[in-house]
DNA sequence: CCCTTATTCGAACGAATGCATAAAATATAC
DNA sequence: GTATATTTTATGCATTCGTTCGAATAAGGG
Protein backbone atom coordinates (compact mmCIF):
# COMPACT_ATOMS: atom_id res chain seq x y z
CA UNK A 1 0.00 0.00 0.00
CA UNK A 2 1.60 2.74 -1.33
CA UNK A 3 -1.18 5.41 0.04
CA UNK A 4 -1.56 6.88 -3.03
CA UNK A 5 -4.90 8.07 -3.12
CA UNK A 6 -6.43 5.86 -1.36
CA UNK A 7 -8.50 6.90 1.22
CA UNK A 8 -7.47 9.62 3.83
CA UNK A 9 -4.40 10.70 2.57
CA UNK A 10 -5.27 12.94 -0.03
CA UNK A 11 -2.87 15.91 -1.21
CA UNK A 12 -4.53 19.27 -0.80
CA UNK A 13 -4.34 19.37 -5.03
CA UNK A 14 -6.73 16.41 -4.87
CA UNK A 15 -9.26 17.88 -2.28
CA UNK A 16 -9.34 20.56 -4.32
CA UNK A 17 -10.16 18.65 -7.79
CA UNK A 18 -12.76 16.75 -5.80
CA UNK A 19 -14.33 19.52 -4.12
CA UNK A 20 -14.53 21.45 -6.93
CA UNK A 21 -15.90 18.88 -9.21
CA UNK A 22 -18.50 18.36 -6.85
CA UNK A 23 -19.31 21.95 -6.43
CA UNK A 24 -18.86 22.88 -9.64
CA UNK A 25 -21.48 20.26 -11.06
CA UNK A 26 -24.21 21.55 -7.99
CA UNK A 27 -23.88 25.05 -8.62
CA UNK A 28 -21.72 25.96 -11.84
CA UNK A 29 -18.99 27.85 -12.41
CA UNK A 30 -20.30 31.20 -11.21
CA UNK A 31 -22.23 29.91 -8.66
CA UNK A 32 -19.27 28.59 -6.81
CA UNK A 33 -16.34 30.92 -5.50
CA UNK A 34 -12.71 30.02 -4.84
CA UNK A 35 -13.11 30.34 -1.28
CA UNK A 36 -16.60 27.93 -1.40
CA UNK A 37 -14.14 25.31 -3.01
CA UNK A 38 -11.09 25.80 -0.61
CA UNK A 39 -13.60 25.91 2.25
CA UNK A 40 -15.25 22.11 1.23
CA UNK A 41 -11.79 20.79 0.63
CA UNK A 42 -10.33 22.33 4.39
CA UNK A 43 -7.60 24.23 2.79
CA UNK A 44 -6.10 27.56 1.84
CA UNK A 45 -8.18 29.39 -0.55
CA UNK A 46 -4.71 30.59 -1.97
CA UNK A 47 -4.11 26.94 -2.87
CA UNK A 48 -6.21 27.31 -5.81
CA UNK A 49 -3.50 29.81 -7.75
CA UNK A 50 -0.99 27.88 -6.25
CA UNK A 51 -1.69 24.55 -7.98
CA UNK A 52 -3.63 25.58 -10.67
CA UNK A 53 -3.27 29.45 -11.73
CA UNK A 54 -6.24 30.52 -10.80
CA UNK A 55 -10.29 29.19 -10.92
CA UNK A 56 -10.39 28.40 -14.96
CA UNK A 57 -7.28 26.63 -14.72
CA UNK A 58 -8.88 24.35 -11.63
CA UNK A 59 -11.96 24.00 -13.98
CA UNK A 60 -9.64 22.90 -16.70
CA UNK A 61 -7.85 20.67 -15.04
CA UNK A 62 -10.99 18.74 -13.40
CA UNK A 63 -12.86 18.86 -16.53
CA UNK A 64 -9.58 17.44 -17.95
CA UNK A 65 -9.24 14.97 -15.85
CA UNK A 66 -13.00 14.12 -16.13
CA UNK A 67 -12.44 13.55 -19.77
CA UNK A 68 -10.25 10.97 -20.03
CA UNK A 69 -11.26 8.89 -17.56
CA UNK A 70 -14.71 8.92 -19.30
CA UNK A 71 -12.99 8.68 -23.24
CA UNK A 72 -11.16 5.30 -21.78
CA UNK A 73 -13.91 4.04 -20.37
CA UNK A 74 -16.08 4.05 -23.65
CA UNK A 75 -13.21 3.52 -26.01
CA UNK A 76 -12.50 0.01 -23.62
CA UNK A 77 -16.45 -0.75 -23.81
CA UNK A 78 -16.15 -0.23 -27.40
CA UNK A 79 -13.25 -2.43 -27.86
CA UNK A 80 -14.83 -5.30 -26.13
CA UNK A 81 -17.88 -5.56 -28.26
CA UNK A 82 -14.67 -5.47 -31.01
CA UNK A 83 -13.46 -8.21 -30.03
CA UNK A 84 -12.07 -10.35 -32.25
CA UNK A 85 -12.42 -8.17 -35.32
CA UNK A 86 -16.03 -8.37 -35.14
CA UNK A 87 -17.75 -5.45 -36.01
CA UNK A 88 -20.12 -4.17 -33.05
CA UNK A 89 -23.81 -4.14 -33.23
CA UNK A 90 -25.91 -0.92 -33.11
CA UNK A 91 -26.89 -1.32 -29.92
CA UNK A 92 -23.28 -2.25 -28.41
CA UNK A 93 -22.03 1.14 -29.77
CA UNK A 94 -24.31 2.63 -28.41
CA UNK A 95 -24.14 0.72 -25.00
CA UNK A 96 -20.52 1.65 -25.38
CA UNK A 97 -20.88 5.56 -25.92
CA UNK A 98 -23.62 5.95 -22.96
CA UNK A 99 -23.23 3.62 -20.39
CA UNK A 100 -20.06 5.55 -19.03
CA UNK A 101 -21.86 8.59 -19.07
CA UNK A 102 -24.79 7.34 -17.08
CA UNK A 103 -22.55 5.72 -14.57
CA UNK A 104 -20.11 7.69 -14.29
CA UNK A 105 -20.22 7.13 -10.26
CA UNK A 106 -17.51 4.98 -9.57
CA UNK A 107 -14.12 7.01 -9.43
CA UNK A 108 -14.87 8.04 -6.18
CA UNK A 109 -17.85 9.28 -5.50
CA UNK A 110 -18.54 12.02 -8.60
CA UNK A 111 -22.34 12.03 -9.38
CA UNK A 112 -23.19 12.48 -13.00
CA UNK A 113 -21.12 15.33 -12.71
CA UNK A 114 -19.40 15.29 -16.40
CA UNK A 115 -21.74 15.56 -18.36
CA UNK A 116 -23.40 17.88 -15.72
CA UNK A 117 -20.30 20.33 -15.65
CA UNK A 118 -20.13 20.16 -19.18
CA UNK A 119 -23.67 21.07 -19.97
CA UNK A 120 -23.42 23.90 -17.69
CA UNK A 121 -20.18 25.12 -18.82
CA UNK A 122 -22.09 25.32 -22.64
CA UNK A 123 -23.81 27.85 -20.69
CA UNK A 124 -21.92 29.81 -18.89
CA UNK A 125 -18.12 30.13 -19.91
CA UNK A 126 -18.78 28.39 -23.30
CA UNK A 127 -15.29 30.31 -25.09
CA UNK A 128 -13.54 28.06 -22.54
CA UNK A 129 -15.51 25.30 -22.60
CA UNK A 130 -15.39 25.06 -26.35
CA UNK A 131 -11.20 24.78 -26.02
CA UNK A 132 -11.85 21.93 -23.46
CA UNK A 133 -14.25 20.15 -25.56
CA UNK A 134 -12.19 20.81 -28.90
CA UNK A 135 -8.81 19.17 -26.77
CA UNK A 136 -10.95 16.33 -25.11
CA UNK A 137 -13.63 15.38 -26.83
CA UNK A 138 -13.78 15.77 -30.56
CA UNK A 139 -11.30 12.93 -31.14
CA UNK A 140 -13.39 10.24 -29.20
CA UNK A 141 -16.28 11.79 -31.14
CA UNK A 142 -14.84 10.97 -34.24
CA UNK A 143 -14.48 7.15 -33.40
CA UNK A 144 -17.94 6.71 -32.27
CA UNK A 145 -19.48 8.68 -35.38
CA UNK A 146 -17.33 6.73 -37.84
CA UNK A 147 -18.63 3.28 -35.61
CA UNK A 148 -21.81 4.41 -36.02
CA UNK A 149 -21.83 5.41 -39.40
CA UNK A 150 -20.15 1.58 -40.18
CA UNK A 151 -23.41 0.49 -38.71
CA UNK A 152 -25.79 2.29 -41.10
CA UNK A 153 -24.13 2.54 -43.88
CA UNK A 154 -27.48 3.45 -45.44
CA UNK A 155 -27.08 6.76 -44.27
CA UNK A 156 -25.22 10.03 -45.17
CA UNK A 157 -22.57 11.20 -43.03
CA UNK A 158 -24.87 14.14 -42.12
CA UNK A 159 -27.40 11.66 -40.70
CA UNK A 160 -25.09 10.21 -38.59
CA UNK A 161 -23.79 13.39 -37.09
CA UNK A 162 -27.10 14.99 -36.66
CA UNK A 163 -28.65 11.48 -35.13
CA UNK A 164 -25.29 11.62 -32.53
CA UNK A 165 -26.01 15.34 -32.01
CA UNK A 166 -29.28 14.37 -30.75
CA UNK A 167 -28.08 11.31 -28.51
CA UNK A 168 -25.92 13.72 -26.59
CA UNK A 169 -28.88 16.06 -26.36
CA UNK A 170 -30.43 12.67 -24.66
CA UNK A 171 -27.56 11.74 -22.05
CA UNK A 172 -26.76 15.43 -21.36
CA UNK A 173 -30.17 15.95 -20.02
CA UNK A 174 -30.37 12.91 -18.39
CA UNK A 175 -27.65 14.48 -16.45
CA UNK A 176 -28.92 17.88 -15.89
CA UNK A 177 -32.50 17.74 -16.06
CA UNK A 178 -33.94 14.77 -14.31
CA UNK A 179 -36.38 16.05 -12.10
CA UNK A 180 -38.72 17.50 -14.42
CA UNK A 181 -39.89 13.74 -15.54
CA UNK A 182 -39.27 12.49 -12.32
CA UNK A 183 -41.96 14.75 -11.32
CA UNK A 184 -44.18 13.93 -13.98
CA UNK A 185 -43.96 10.34 -13.71
CA UNK A 186 -44.19 11.37 -9.44
CA UNK A 187 -41.19 9.04 -9.27
CA UNK A 188 -41.40 6.52 -11.71
CA UNK A 189 -39.15 7.48 -14.01
CA UNK A 190 -36.01 7.79 -12.63
CA UNK A 191 -33.05 9.29 -15.00
CA UNK A 192 -30.85 8.73 -11.97
CA UNK A 193 -30.69 5.04 -12.38
CA UNK A 194 -28.31 3.84 -15.22
CA UNK A 195 -29.58 0.57 -15.77
CA UNK A 196 -33.53 1.99 -15.90
CA UNK A 197 -32.19 4.75 -18.09
CA UNK A 198 -30.77 2.27 -20.22
CA UNK A 199 -32.96 0.34 -21.14
CA UNK A 200 -35.53 2.77 -21.91
CA UNK A 201 -32.99 5.28 -23.80
CA UNK A 202 -31.06 1.85 -26.26
CA UNK A 203 -34.31 1.01 -27.73
CA UNK A 204 -35.39 4.49 -28.31
CA UNK A 205 -31.88 5.31 -29.59
CA UNK A 206 -31.46 2.11 -31.87
CA UNK A 207 -35.25 3.03 -33.37
CA UNK A 208 -34.43 6.54 -34.12
CA UNK A 209 -30.72 5.79 -35.95
CA UNK A 210 -31.91 3.24 -37.81
CA UNK A 211 -34.84 5.39 -39.27
CA UNK A 212 -35.08 6.06 -42.72
CA UNK A 213 -32.17 8.69 -44.12
CA UNK A 214 -33.50 12.51 -43.89
CA UNK A 215 -30.58 14.09 -45.81
CA UNK A 216 -31.91 16.17 -48.55
CA UNK A 217 -29.28 14.79 -51.10
CA UNK A 218 -31.36 11.73 -51.15
CA UNK A 219 -33.62 12.64 -53.50
CA UNK A 220 -35.73 9.27 -54.08
CA UNK A 221 -36.22 8.28 -50.13
CA UNK A 222 -39.95 7.49 -50.31
CA UNK A 223 -41.19 10.39 -47.49
CA UNK A 224 -44.44 11.73 -47.96
CA UNK A 225 -45.07 10.42 -44.17
CA UNK A 226 -43.25 7.36 -43.99
CA UNK A 227 -45.01 5.24 -41.15
CA UNK A 228 -45.38 8.50 -39.62
CA UNK A 229 -49.35 7.91 -39.27
CA UNK A 230 -49.77 5.05 -36.06
CA UNK A 231 -52.88 3.30 -36.85
CA UNK A 232 -55.03 4.98 -34.12
CA UNK B 1 -51.51 54.92 -32.29
CA UNK B 2 -50.94 53.57 -28.87
CA UNK B 3 -47.12 52.99 -29.07
CA UNK B 4 -47.54 50.19 -27.29
CA UNK B 5 -44.47 47.84 -28.25
CA UNK B 6 -44.43 48.97 -31.60
CA UNK B 7 -40.50 49.45 -32.25
CA UNK B 8 -38.37 52.24 -31.20
CA UNK B 9 -41.11 53.31 -28.41
CA UNK B 10 -40.03 50.92 -25.67
CA UNK B 11 -40.12 51.43 -22.30
CA UNK B 12 -37.67 51.08 -19.66
CA UNK B 13 -39.29 48.27 -18.86
CA UNK B 14 -38.80 46.39 -21.93
CA UNK B 15 -35.77 47.24 -23.05
CA UNK B 16 -34.99 45.59 -19.35
CA UNK B 17 -36.79 42.68 -20.36
CA UNK B 18 -35.45 42.40 -23.62
CA UNK B 19 -31.75 42.82 -22.66
CA UNK B 20 -32.13 40.64 -19.75
CA UNK B 21 -33.16 37.95 -21.97
CA UNK B 22 -30.12 38.23 -24.53
CA UNK B 23 -27.49 38.03 -21.61
CA UNK B 24 -29.34 35.60 -19.39
CA UNK B 25 -29.07 33.47 -22.50
CA UNK B 26 -25.96 34.04 -23.60
CA UNK B 27 -23.67 34.25 -20.01
CA UNK B 28 -25.97 32.40 -17.33
CA UNK B 29 -27.82 34.17 -14.70
CA UNK B 30 -25.26 34.56 -12.30
CA UNK B 31 -22.37 35.39 -15.35
CA UNK B 32 -24.58 38.82 -16.16
CA UNK B 33 -24.61 41.67 -14.01
CA UNK B 34 -27.70 43.57 -12.98
CA UNK B 35 -25.64 46.92 -14.23
CA UNK B 36 -24.72 44.71 -17.42
CA UNK B 37 -28.11 44.47 -18.14
CA UNK B 38 -28.89 47.73 -17.60
CA UNK B 39 -25.91 49.41 -19.61
CA UNK B 40 -27.25 46.47 -22.54
CA UNK B 41 -30.73 47.84 -22.45
CA UNK B 42 -29.72 52.09 -22.19
CA UNK B 43 -30.95 52.32 -18.58
CA UNK B 44 -30.42 53.01 -15.32
CA UNK B 45 -29.67 49.33 -13.06
CA UNK B 46 -31.97 51.16 -10.34
CA UNK B 47 -34.61 49.94 -12.69
CA UNK B 48 -34.54 46.36 -12.44
CA UNK B 49 -35.12 46.85 -8.58
CA UNK B 50 -37.71 49.61 -9.54
CA UNK B 51 -39.94 47.17 -12.17
CA UNK B 52 -39.00 43.55 -10.72
CA UNK B 53 -38.06 43.81 -6.93
CA UNK B 54 -34.52 42.46 -7.77
CA UNK B 55 -32.87 40.31 -10.70
CA UNK B 56 -34.44 36.67 -9.53
CA UNK B 57 -38.03 38.48 -10.28
CA UNK B 58 -36.54 39.96 -13.20
CA UNK B 59 -35.93 36.63 -14.26
CA UNK B 60 -39.06 35.08 -13.27
CA UNK B 61 -40.68 37.52 -15.51
CA UNK B 62 -38.31 37.02 -18.34
CA UNK B 63 -38.90 33.46 -17.90
CA UNK B 64 -42.13 33.67 -17.59
CA UNK B 65 -43.57 35.72 -20.20
CA UNK B 66 -41.31 33.60 -22.98
CA UNK B 67 -42.89 30.21 -21.60
CA UNK B 68 -46.31 31.43 -22.10
CA UNK B 69 -45.47 32.87 -25.78
CA UNK B 70 -44.04 28.90 -25.98
CA UNK B 71 -47.05 27.18 -24.79
CA UNK B 72 -49.60 29.48 -26.62
CA UNK B 73 -47.51 28.28 -29.77
CA UNK B 74 -47.51 25.32 -28.86
CA UNK B 75 -51.23 25.17 -27.82
CA UNK B 76 -52.05 26.82 -31.30
CA UNK B 77 -50.25 24.16 -33.83
CA UNK B 78 -51.67 21.64 -32.07
CA UNK B 79 -55.34 22.75 -32.01
CA UNK B 80 -54.77 23.85 -35.83
CA UNK B 81 -53.67 19.80 -36.20
CA UNK B 82 -56.51 18.78 -33.91
CA UNK B 83 -58.79 20.72 -36.53
CA UNK B 84 -62.63 19.03 -36.84
CA UNK B 85 -62.39 16.69 -34.41
CA UNK B 86 -59.46 14.84 -35.90
CA UNK B 87 -56.50 13.18 -33.89
CA UNK B 88 -52.95 14.68 -35.05
CA UNK B 89 -50.05 12.22 -36.17
CA UNK B 90 -47.71 11.29 -34.25
CA UNK B 91 -45.23 13.45 -36.27
CA UNK B 92 -48.09 16.15 -36.34
CA UNK B 93 -48.02 16.23 -32.21
CA UNK B 94 -44.45 16.36 -31.92
CA UNK B 95 -44.08 19.14 -34.87
CA UNK B 96 -46.39 21.30 -32.84
CA UNK B 97 -44.40 20.61 -29.84
CA UNK B 98 -40.84 21.43 -31.32
CA UNK B 99 -41.20 23.68 -33.95
CA UNK B 100 -41.94 27.08 -31.62
CA UNK B 101 -39.25 25.89 -29.51
CA UNK B 102 -36.82 26.47 -32.44
CA UNK B 103 -37.93 29.07 -34.07
CA UNK B 104 -38.33 31.18 -30.96
CA UNK B 105 -36.69 33.93 -32.65
CA UNK B 106 -40.01 35.95 -33.51
CA UNK B 107 -40.35 37.87 -31.04
CA UNK B 108 -37.72 40.46 -31.33
CA UNK B 109 -34.75 38.77 -32.37
CA UNK B 110 -34.63 37.13 -29.47
CA UNK B 111 -32.44 33.69 -30.10
CA UNK B 112 -33.45 30.03 -29.30
CA UNK B 113 -33.26 31.71 -25.69
CA UNK B 114 -36.15 29.98 -23.90
CA UNK B 115 -34.53 26.77 -24.16
CA UNK B 116 -30.61 28.32 -23.90
CA UNK B 117 -31.79 30.14 -20.60
CA UNK B 118 -34.33 27.06 -19.07
CA UNK B 119 -30.97 24.65 -19.64
CA UNK B 120 -28.85 27.47 -17.82
CA UNK B 121 -31.20 27.39 -14.95
CA UNK B 122 -31.60 24.01 -14.37
CA UNK B 123 -27.67 23.96 -13.26
CA UNK B 124 -27.58 27.38 -11.93
CA UNK B 125 -30.46 28.34 -10.04
CA UNK B 126 -32.05 25.21 -9.23
CA UNK B 127 -34.68 26.01 -7.08
CA UNK B 128 -35.42 29.15 -8.33
CA UNK B 129 -36.00 26.96 -11.57
CA UNK B 130 -37.72 24.13 -11.05
CA UNK B 131 -40.62 26.26 -9.16
CA UNK B 132 -40.65 28.38 -12.06
CA UNK B 133 -40.60 24.95 -14.13
CA UNK B 134 -43.60 23.54 -12.42
CA UNK B 135 -45.68 26.81 -12.64
CA UNK B 136 -45.22 27.51 -16.16
CA UNK B 137 -44.76 23.97 -18.25
CA UNK B 138 -46.19 21.01 -16.57
CA UNK B 139 -49.42 21.72 -17.37
CA UNK B 140 -48.45 22.23 -21.37
CA UNK B 141 -46.20 19.03 -20.91
CA UNK B 142 -49.13 16.98 -19.71
CA UNK B 143 -51.36 18.21 -22.46
CA UNK B 144 -48.43 16.81 -25.56
CA UNK B 145 -47.85 13.68 -23.15
CA UNK B 146 -51.11 12.82 -23.66
CA UNK B 147 -51.55 13.40 -27.61
CA UNK B 148 -48.78 11.44 -27.44
CA UNK B 149 -50.45 8.56 -25.47
CA UNK B 150 -52.99 8.45 -28.06
CA UNK B 151 -50.74 7.87 -30.83
CA UNK B 152 -48.71 5.79 -28.99
CA UNK B 153 -51.63 3.23 -27.45
CA UNK B 154 -48.85 0.68 -27.82
CA UNK B 155 -46.66 1.72 -25.27
CA UNK B 156 -47.20 2.34 -21.29
CA UNK B 157 -47.43 5.35 -20.00
CA UNK B 158 -44.24 5.24 -18.38
CA UNK B 159 -42.81 4.61 -21.83
CA UNK B 160 -44.26 7.77 -23.34
CA UNK B 161 -42.90 9.83 -20.29
CA UNK B 162 -38.92 8.68 -20.71
CA UNK B 163 -39.30 9.29 -24.93
CA UNK B 164 -40.81 12.33 -24.02
CA UNK B 165 -38.23 13.06 -21.69
CA UNK B 166 -35.40 11.90 -24.59
CA UNK B 167 -36.93 14.54 -26.61
CA UNK B 168 -36.73 17.31 -24.49
CA UNK B 169 -32.93 16.36 -24.60
CA UNK B 170 -32.51 16.43 -28.37
CA UNK B 171 -34.58 20.10 -28.09
CA UNK B 172 -32.65 21.58 -25.10
CA UNK B 173 -29.21 20.35 -25.85
CA UNK B 174 -30.06 21.58 -29.87
CA UNK B 175 -30.67 24.79 -28.21
CA UNK B 176 -27.66 24.86 -25.57
CA UNK B 177 -24.80 23.06 -27.63
CA UNK B 178 -24.46 23.42 -31.12
CA UNK B 179 -21.26 24.25 -31.64
CA UNK B 180 -20.17 20.89 -31.05
CA UNK B 181 -21.80 19.14 -33.97
CA UNK B 182 -20.69 22.12 -36.10
CA UNK B 183 -17.58 21.85 -35.48
CA UNK B 184 -17.69 18.48 -36.44
CA UNK B 185 -19.44 18.25 -39.91
CA UNK B 186 -17.61 21.83 -40.09
CA UNK B 187 -20.29 23.79 -40.51
CA UNK B 188 -22.45 21.00 -42.84
CA UNK B 189 -24.87 20.22 -39.80
CA UNK B 190 -26.11 23.52 -38.10
CA UNK B 191 -28.53 23.44 -35.69
CA UNK B 192 -29.24 26.88 -35.67
CA UNK B 193 -31.11 26.04 -38.74
CA UNK B 194 -34.85 25.24 -37.56
CA UNK B 195 -35.83 24.00 -40.70
CA UNK B 196 -32.30 21.66 -41.01
CA UNK B 197 -33.01 20.67 -37.33
CA UNK B 198 -36.69 19.55 -37.59
CA UNK B 199 -35.88 17.71 -41.02
CA UNK B 200 -33.59 15.54 -38.91
CA UNK B 201 -35.10 15.28 -35.81
CA UNK B 202 -38.46 14.55 -36.76
CA UNK B 203 -38.09 11.14 -38.55
CA UNK B 204 -35.74 10.55 -35.90
CA UNK B 205 -38.01 10.82 -32.85
CA UNK B 206 -40.82 9.35 -34.83
CA UNK B 207 -38.85 6.21 -35.16
CA UNK B 208 -37.95 6.25 -31.89
CA UNK B 209 -41.16 6.92 -30.46
CA UNK B 210 -42.62 4.14 -32.61
CA UNK B 211 -40.10 1.89 -31.29
CA UNK B 212 -41.54 -1.16 -29.39
CA UNK B 213 -42.57 -0.77 -25.68
CA UNK B 214 -39.19 -1.36 -23.65
CA UNK B 215 -41.37 -1.17 -20.69
CA UNK B 216 -40.23 -4.28 -17.97
CA UNK B 217 -44.22 -5.28 -17.32
CA UNK B 218 -44.60 -5.43 -20.68
CA UNK B 219 -43.81 -9.73 -20.94
CA UNK B 220 -44.51 -10.75 -24.54
CA UNK B 221 -42.69 -7.48 -26.28
CA UNK B 222 -42.20 -8.84 -29.52
CA UNK B 223 -38.96 -9.24 -31.04
CA UNK B 224 -35.66 -9.65 -28.51
CA UNK B 225 -33.79 -7.37 -30.33
CA UNK B 226 -35.84 -5.83 -33.83
CA UNK B 227 -34.28 -4.89 -36.13
CA UNK B 228 -31.05 -3.35 -34.44
CA UNK B 229 -28.85 -5.23 -36.36
CA UNK B 230 -28.71 -3.35 -39.80
CA UNK B 231 -28.15 -5.50 -42.89
CA UNK B 232 -24.12 -4.38 -43.32
C1' DC C 1 23.56 21.09 11.69
C1' DC C 2 22.32 24.55 7.79
C1' DC C 3 20.47 25.46 3.46
C1' DT C 4 17.29 24.87 -0.29
C1' DT C 5 12.98 23.83 -1.89
C1' DA C 6 8.13 22.86 -1.69
C1' DT C 7 3.87 23.70 0.58
C1' DT C 8 0.51 26.10 3.46
C1' DC C 9 -1.40 29.93 5.60
C1' DG C 10 -3.47 34.48 6.96
C1' DA C 11 -4.23 38.86 5.32
C1' DA C 12 -5.15 42.20 2.18
C1' DC C 13 -5.93 44.28 -2.42
C1' DG C 14 -8.83 46.45 -6.03
C1' DA C 15 -12.72 45.47 -8.57
C1' DA C 16 -17.31 44.20 -9.08
C1' DT C 17 -21.55 42.72 -7.14
C1' DG C 18 -26.80 43.32 -5.62
C1' DC C 19 -29.44 46.42 -3.40
C1' DA C 20 -31.37 50.58 -1.33
C1' DT C 21 -32.12 55.48 -1.08
C1' DA C 22 -32.72 60.24 -2.23
C1' DA C 23 -32.98 63.66 -5.54
C1' DA C 24 -34.25 65.14 -10.11
C1' DA C 25 -37.21 65.00 -14.05
C1' DT C 26 -41.43 64.12 -16.23
C1' DA C 27 -46.21 63.26 -16.59
C1' DT C 28 -51.00 63.76 -14.77
C1' DA C 29 -54.86 65.91 -12.40
C1' DC C 30 -57.14 69.60 -10.56
C1' DG D 1 -50.38 77.31 -12.17
C1' DT D 2 -50.00 74.31 -8.57
C1' DA D 3 -50.00 69.99 -6.43
C1' DT D 4 -49.64 65.13 -6.78
C1' DA D 5 -48.08 60.87 -8.73
C1' DT D 6 -45.03 58.42 -11.60
C1' DT D 7 -40.73 57.49 -13.78
C1' DT D 8 -35.73 58.14 -14.17
C1' DT D 9 -31.19 59.29 -12.58
C1' DA D 10 -27.29 59.52 -9.56
C1' DT D 11 -24.89 57.95 -5.71
C1' DG D 12 -23.55 55.23 -1.74
C1' DC D 13 -23.16 50.93 0.98
C1' DA D 14 -22.04 46.53 2.56
C1' DT D 15 -20.60 42.39 0.73
C1' DT D 16 -18.19 39.16 -2.03
C1' DC D 17 -15.25 38.14 -5.71
C1' DG D 18 -10.42 36.24 -7.72
C1' DT D 19 -5.98 37.02 -6.99
C1' DT D 20 -1.54 38.28 -4.89
C1' DC D 21 1.99 38.73 -1.38
C1' DG D 22 4.99 37.72 2.39
C1' DA D 23 5.60 35.00 6.27
C1' DA D 24 5.35 30.48 8.51
C1' DT D 25 5.87 25.51 8.33
C1' DA D 26 7.45 20.99 6.51
C1' DA D 27 10.70 18.05 3.98
C1' DG D 28 15.04 16.58 2.39
C1' DG D 29 19.99 16.58 1.08
C1' DG D 30 24.68 18.11 2.16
Amino acid sequence: MKSEANQVDQTSREKLMKSAEHLFAERGYDGVSVRDIANDAGVNSALVGYYFGGKEGLLAEVYTQRCGLLRDERAQLLAEYSAGGKTPSLEEVLDAFITPSLESARNGEGRRSLPHIRSILAAENSSLLEKLVAENFDESSKIFVKALGKCLPQLTHEDVLWRFHFLLGTIYYTATGPHRIKALSRGRCDPSDPAATKEELIPFLVAGFTAPSAAKGNKRRGRGRGNGTVKS
